[in-house]
DNA sequence: TGCGAACCGGACCAACGGTCCGTATCGTCG
DNA sequence: CGACGATACGGACCGTTGGTCCGGTTCGCA
């Protein structure tokens, strides 16, 4: 029961909203500079449409994150390794973390205004919850790695998005460079030498 | 030349909003949730005098939150280990770390407002700056750790206050069950193994 | 005691997230 | 094919918040 289809121009509208904002976010200086005004204008729509679409500016930001997300999602959950289920966690783990780290160099913008999104801190969010638990999972199997839930809400946590802005960002560290010093920091927890090599998990944009 | 003491009533009513805010700051449900308008009324003063005394919510912010620091930076740089300035890194980097937790379990919610304070991120601030760089010093000199910048970031990630909050307040993980998972991340990095042992560091509050 | 500078404070402003409601569009049924 | 109800549109509107302005008051020095 209930479930009616949406309208067609409804889902066009969505559509329109999801691409300029995208766009909008894409190129800004600060995230927070991108109102659902501008949104709204540069979408061709009435700012009431947006808050119909997608509740309010989170589910916005979240929508938008969400569908950067997805490719790394499916890579990671039907893949093939280093990223997908049939790599060992020793590998896995650091294929993830680079995943992560790439995705939010790719946009930095986005991951920005979603992990400062006011008073909703990042560790409500969906995408986060998916990370850590998979991330603890794979920690669990490592034998000798005490306090995998802490541990991965550590090693996420060198992947902040504000810390990555203010590497890459303001402080002009290489992509290439950042990922290598976050295998280096990986490889480290993880406990053995040498673990480090892996390369090109992600897009480059 | 110039810098002419402030008047008298200037420093009172300064003192008065700092007392104010620190008390709002103390107990509410979220860091944003008290307004400047609050301060003022709580002080007693209006709220231009909020904003001559310090500039803006981010100043304000700042300036409570440096006076909670300002034990701990004493400390640091002239007590007694293994805080202070005698001690051996691979004992003082973890002295450090707790210390920052402890700050930040004992100001949650100061923390959090100085962490989330908009477009502000708290990389700019002149805590973080002095907090990284004594770290990242105290990593240099300890042997076969590289890159010790980044790891003085990811470490100081470990401790970010939306995590915090998270796990010792939504999740109602113990104050010093946290420290110790701290301190194992922060022993697991520093390469060895044992190197656990430490307590006390901080007030309780 | 008088005078200028410094400071006070609350009315005021602009901007933003979010809502309301009259109107236009869709799509379905007769 | 026409008409009608449901659905979505959109821009005017609202409340809140950080931040400013300016007439009046207080301070401190001579």
């Amino acid at each position: 029961m209930s479930e009616r289809r949406p309208r067609k121009d409804a889902l066009r509208n969505r559509a329109a909203v999801f691409t300029a904002a995208d766009a909008l976010f894409a190129d800004c200086q600060s995230p927070d500079s991108v109102t659902m005004a501008d949104i709204a204008v540069a979408a061709g729509v009435g700012k009431a449409t947006l808050f119909r679409a997608f509740g309010d500016r989170t589910g916005l930001i979240r929508a938008l994150y969400a569908a950067r997300l997805e490719p790394v999602r499916t890579a990671v959950e039907q893949g093939p390794p280093p990223l997908g289920p049939d790599a060992e966690p020793l590998v896995r783990v650091p294929a993830l973390l680079d995943a992560v780290l790439c995705l939010k160099l790719d946009n930095r913008h986005l991951a920005l205004a979603l992990e400062q999104t006011g008073s909703d801190s990042p560790y409500g969010a969906e995408y986060y919850a998916w990370c850590h638990t998979l991330l603890r999972t794979l920690l669990e199997r490592i034998p000798g790695l005490p306090e995998s839930d802490f541990t991965a809400h550590a090693l996420l946590a060198a992947t902040r998005a504000d810390l990555v802005e203010h590497l890459a960002g303001e402080q002009g560290l290489p992509r290439d460079e950042m990922r290598a010093r976050l295998a280096g920091f990986t490889a480290r927890i993880l406990g053995a030498e040498g673990t480090q090599g892996h390369q090109d998990t992600q897009e480059s944009s």
